[in-house]
DNA sequence: GCCAACGTTGGC
DNA sequence: GCCAACGTTGGC
């Protein structure tokens, strides 16, 4: 089981939008690094769902229900996209500004790489953040 | 609105 | 294959 990190500008698409959707598929990606990350998502996978530029803030929590296709905005198979689920919102939404100040979280991705857009979090990060969001699974 | 970080493009 | 120029992302 792996997990995750995926940015979205909320005014494109907001987990609330997913929320009310029932089921989302991510698309539209087009960078290498972020591909492969979602290429390697495997069904069952848990994501947070990161609002960048407006927000800053961990909001809610995925669930990977399609393993990589071939993006449908696209003509080829030259980029991937996902299928995925709301679980669950945070109760308090984690912020960057929390996240930067925690000593245990100075290495993640989010804080190192703030382009990268589809991201790896490790399970001692996840549980951390699940703790800081009060939130229970 | 600015700027740092990063990715992409294109000339050589 | 290198690197300068340019474009984009995203935090501040």
């Amino acid at each position: 089981m792996n997990y995750w990190l995926l940015k979205s500008e909320p005014f494109v698409f907001s987990f609330n939008q997913l929320l009310q959707d029932g089921s989302g598929v991510w698309d539209g990606v087009r960078n290498y690094q972020a591909r492969n990350f979602l290429r390697s998502m495997k069904e069952g996978d848990l994501g947070f769902f990161y609002h960048s530029n407006e927000g800053l803030e961990i909001v809610g929590i995925v669930e990977i229900t399609k393993e990589a296709f071939p993006d449908p905005t696209f003509d080829g198979d030259r980029w991937s996209a996902v299928e995925l689920i709301p679980v669950q919102k945070l109760n308090n939404p984690v912020k960057l500004s929390d996240i930067k100040q925690k000593a245990e979280l100075k290495d993640m991705v989010l804080v190192n790489n703030t382009r990268l857009s589809v991201q790896p979090v490790t399970s001692s990060e996840w549980s951390i953040i699940m703790q800081m969001s009060g939130t229970d699974i």
